[in-house]
DNA sequence: GTCTATACTACGATAGAC
DNA sequence: GTCTATCGTAGTATAGAC
């Protein structure tokens, strides 16, 4: 009873802070602002997770697919692998776009928050930049710079706006998220000048 | 000589502004920390703008190239109109990087500052849109959709990140500014899948 | 484990001296 | 035009009652 509770009130602090700093801000969201969404006492925060900045690390423990980036396979085909990162993408954005707004959010910022955001996610681009070269030195790429190729798949897929501010610039309605990915995967294949083949 | 004056410290203040919201964003940045970074007093920022926001609206009649973009002719031919706003883009996130933080931070947390900032950015982006189209039409792009591939155009271009949280992934030394807009140009191109001609 | 009450700090803004 | 001093508010965090 009291475990259930206690799980309870602290994952409904976790969905609250997730969505209150995805909104405002880490700086921008208080832990009243925090507490109230989730019907919890200002005090909780301190008690369960020790301050508004490991109540963010939190976030990352529970929320972010650790154990699906761990275990993918290196040795893919490099287009494969390339497609399937992009693919992975865009689904977990779909999936959690909460999350995805943080990251870009201390990304640019540049946090002391970004460190813990790090071990999560590197593994995975290490990956993609991996393919990436294995791709272009069996001939399936042909871009000239790894690193500004890297730059701009990782640019294309983590900044991909869905969002209000376009709004007024898109005609089409919202694409479903199968379609999306393919689109995404044609234009970063094509813009990596990927040999058909 | 009072103008003089004047003018400095207001000068001194909005560059200070630019760089701490830059660094901190909005609302992790005080007046205080402002004018410490002026060497201004504190009360200098209501005098002067009237507030912390309207300081912050300042920033994009001082420092954004409104003009420039207000001379663009868009019966350019739209594969070089679309280079255009490559090239200047990159070029301007060169010369700004400060301003274009804050763009991209306010546009990841959809602040009500963003009025603010479609009112300089939309020209230019209802531009390249619409060469976009326009050179679909004229079978020199074919990708499949016009919001797509908008999207990714704008991920790539505003979000390329040259920045510290990538670094532990960058071998080569930083491209100058010339060849990183090649790269990008080709990136986008390809894409887009420009048919060479 | 949760809540109330409070300590302490810092914020933005401004009145008033100069 | 600039500065000092201060107001009112709101932040995080915690001690102590329940």
């Amino acid at each position: 009873m009291t475990l259930a509770e206690e799980h309870d009130i602290k994952q409904r602090i976790l969905l609250a802070a997730k969505k209150l700093f995805a909104l405002q801000g880490f700086d921008g969201t208080t832990i009243r602002q925090i507490c109230e969404e989730a019907s919890a006492n200002v005090a909780l925060v301190s008690y369960h997770f020790g301050g508004k900045e490991n109540l963010f690390g939190a976030l990352f423990e529970n929320f972010f697919p650790n154990q699906k980036i761990a275990s993918i396979d290196p040795s893919f085909h490099p287009v494969e692998g390339v497609r399937l990162v992009i693919r992975e993408v865009t689904l977990y954005r779909h999936s959690e776009p909460q999350l995805i707004s943080i990251i870009q959010q201390e990304i640019i910022l540049n946090t002391p928050r970004i460190q813990k955001i790090r071990e999560h996610v590197m593994p995975m681009w290490q990956m993609l930049r991996h393919w990436m070269e294995e791709g272009r030195r069996q001939g399936y790429f042909a871009f000239r710079s790894l690193d500004s190729a890297f730059m701009s798949v990782t640019g294309t897929l983590l900044f991909h706006r869905d969002q209000e501010y376009w709004m007024l610039l898109r005609e089409d309605k919202k694409p479903d998220v199968e379609t999306l990915a393919e689109d995404l995967t044609d234009f970063i294949l094509y813009g990596l000048r990927y040999n058909g083949q």
